[in-house]
DNA sequence: AGTCTCTGTACC
DNA sequence: GTACAGAGACTG
């Protein structure tokens, strides 16, 4: 007699909601199966951990699988294996993480294979055979002959990385093992997609967002046979269902799409550590501006750095493309000088002569919509959305007011709803309105929009790249998502309208942030023979975030902001936990936190900052937000994690959602 | 006493 | 997740 021991897919408490079931005889079932199983009065679905021969249980109280849902074990038992430690760490529920080594379509009961769409993996490339300069060749020996080691590969933006990250793969490969690569999620470019297909062909699988239900299953499956070797795709690529790796990638690795804010709440970086040390793979973390966590633990010796500090090698004497000058404008003092307008007139100059000489200019800004709010001159109304505590967004393209957290709209009305005043002021300047600014100025000149307004998927973004490619003279406006990656070869001009944009959450990463952004802007001019140039447009000229981004100065900036960090006891030195409770009742939730925040008081020596509060979000989709933020050295890491987790663990109410955040990116 | 709501426990 | 039981509160 045969028993099953069956994680359960049903919400409960994290702890251990394994099941035993009877195997009948015809039933093909083994460790990793996902199988159908009667739970109470309904029939779920569950994933076989172990197999017994015998249990503890009553004989009566054992009833039998129903049947094997799929005819092989979806789970592997590398993945059995690590999601304890996965969840040890994160304070997550098993049940969560071996999920995430599935694709969507073996959830549930329905299976849909949809037959093939036509190939959109990436751009096809006339394929180059690039050399690797003596500095790449050094990296990619230095990452091969190691094995269980963390790289940190720090190198400048045109400095040849991804070229790097395909040796290494090459090599991996060749001695029989398998790769992961892994990029931000909105770095998924046809270029580098294009650049591994070419390379690799199809011992690339790619997992991105864009795939239907069934190109996702058959990437997958492709993987798991072993077909495929090399996983490439944004965060949840991580549980490729590869086997025998030998090397991780994570590139742009201080991106934030690399911590996943909704459930399960896991930092990409641990999950990638996890899985090769059951490897013995190396990881490799690649970055222009390495996280100052990661770079701490670089100057520590925790991870092995690497340094990549030149651009690769344009032409056949040997010439490196040079970084692009910036140029910090003073907007404070353009006021001064009577322009009040978007563009500093030194951009609208550079602007001029770029175009007149059939080169092109992006102009970047963090906020999309027409305004980031309208007010009334008259009363001081603001639009606010009904069911979150935020402003609403205007965009006049339809001349809607939209909700940016909820996605809430209604049509904008011309008149103040408080006063019916006429005088409407439009906050914050975002994309639609520098698009209609630069169009009035250049009446001739065709003004490209990249935001997520306009770029809803993959094929809206392969056709504005191509349109921007091929049309001379022409400006790209955009947001974040134009930052990362993508390669313009007649780009010479980068303007950054409002650089201080970044600077003003009140985190502790801002700083960090803005350095990041103004970095990876800059990096997306000059790329070929001509010297591009940015005009950095700041209400700060002097803060030193500008003065070091404008001179590529990320180790100046990194010892600067590290000491920052210690004195004000921020991460690296520290650890933040976030514990947020919301749901619909107000009353609720403050009863909730009062009991959670009096047990957690009984240790408050243990902890450099623990505080209650509404969240600076306090409400999104009717539903309330309240936090407690806990600070604590890294030393007593486990213990208190395991501290907090257990006191809120028991104290979760009913109808009320409890979690915790570990070293959150954002504390909106 | 009847009914409603909240809370805790069981489910192999 | 759903079902069910027991406690306490409210009701006419």
């Amino acid at each position: 007699m045969k028993f099953a021991r069956v994680i359960i897919d049903a919400s409960m408490g994290r702890g251990q909601n394994l099941f035993d079931y009877k195997i009948p005889d015809d039933l093909e079932v083994s460790v990793g199966s996902r199988v159908s199983v009667p739970f109470g009065p309904r029939v779920i679905e569950g994933f076989v951990l172990d197999i017994v021969g015998s249990t503890e249980l009553p004989n009566d109280k054992i009833k039998e699988v129903i049947k094997s849902l799929d005819d092989f074990p979806a789970i592997k038992t590398e993945a059995i294996k690590i999601t304890p430690q996965i969840c040890e760490k994160f304070k997550l529920r098993h049940i969560d993480i071996l999920r995430m080594f599935i694709p969507s379509s073996l959830r549930g009961r329905v299976r849909k294979r949809k037959p093939k769409n036509k190939e959109i993996h990436g751009l096809d490339i006339k394929k180059k055979d690039i050399s690797l300069t003596p500095a790449q060749d050094k990296v990619v020996k230095t990452i091969c002959s190691a094995k269980g080691e963390v790289f940190v590969l720090h190198g400048v933006t045109g400095s040849g990385k991804t070229e790097v990250y395909m040796n290494v793969i090459e090599r991996e490969l060749a001695q029989g093992r398998t790769a992961i690569m892994l990029v931000p999620e909105i770095g998924l470019t046809p270029q580098m997609l294009g650049n591994f297909r070419a390379r690799f062909g199809d011992k690339v699988a790619i997992i991105h967002s864009g795939l239907t239900v069934g190109e996702r299953y058959d990437e997958w499956y492709r993987l798991f046979t072993g077909e495929a070797k090399i996983a490439i795709g944004a965060r949840s690529a991580i549980f490729a269902p590869l086997d025998n790796i030998g090397v991780i990638v994570i590139d742009e690795e201080h991106d934030t799409s690399y911590f996943s804010e909704s459930n399960p709440r896991f930092h990409t970086h641990e999950v990638a550590k996890i899985r090769c040390k059951f490897w013995g793979a190396n990881l490799v973390l690649g970055s222009a501006t390495p996280s100052v966590e990661t770079f701490y633990r670089a100057q520590s010796g925790i991870y092995k750095l690497l340094t990549l500090d030149k651009r690769v090698c344009c032409d056949v004497d040997g010439n490196c493309a040079k970084m692009p000058t910036v140029e910090v404008v003073d907007m404070a003092e353009e006021l001064r000088a009577g322009n009040n307008g978007i563009f500093s007139n030194v951009f609208l100059a550079r602007l001029e002569q770029t175009l007149v000489q059939k080169k092109q200019a992006i102009v970047f800004l963090n906020r999309r919509g027409f305004s980031s709010y309208i007010m009334c001159r008259g009363c001081g109304w603001v639009a606010r959305c009904e069911h979150c505590d935020v402003s609403m967004v205007f965009h006049k393209d339809d001349k809607m007011l939209k909700c940016h957290y909820c996605d809430s709209r209604f049509t904008a009305p011309s008149v103040c709803q408080g006063c019916k005043g006429t005088q409407l002021k439009f906050g914050a300047t975002g994309t639609q309105k520098v698009v209609e600014e630069l169009q009035e100025k250049f009446p001739n000149t065709k003004v490209f929009r990249m935001d997520a307004d306009t770029i809803k998927n993959k094929d809206d973004l392969l056709s504005l790249l191509g349109e921007f490619t091929k049309t001379p003279s022409s400006i790209l406006v955009g947001t974040q998502m134009l930052a990362k990656g993508h390669h313009f070869p007649d780009v010479t001009l980068v303007g950054i309208v409002d650089a201080d944009n970044s600077l003003h959450f009140s985190d502790f990463r801002a700083t960090e942030r803005t350095f990041s952004i103004m970095t990876q802007v800059a990096g997306r001019c000059g790329r070929e023979k001509d010297v591009g140039h940015v005009v950095l447009q700041t209400h700060m000229p002097n803060h030193y975030v500008y003065r070091l981004a404008a001179n590529y100065d990320y180790l100046r900036f990194y010892d600067k902001e590290v000491n920052m960090r210690a004195v004000t006891k921020y991460p690296p030195f520290t650890m933040i936990v976030r514990v947020l409770v919301t749901g619909e009742r107000d009353d609720k939730i403050k009863d909730a936190l009062k009991t959670i925040m009096a047990e957690l008081r009984t240790r408050q020596k243990d902890f450099f900052y623990l505080g209650a509060m509404k969240s600076p979000l306090g409400r999104i989709d009717d539903k309330f937000r309240y936090q407690i933020l806990c600070r604590f050295d890294v030393q007593n890491e486990t213990e208190m994690l395991s501290f907090i987790d257990d006191v809120v663990s028991r104290n979760k109410p009913k109808n009320l959602s409890v979690f915790l955040e570990i070293n959150p990116q954002s504390l909106s």
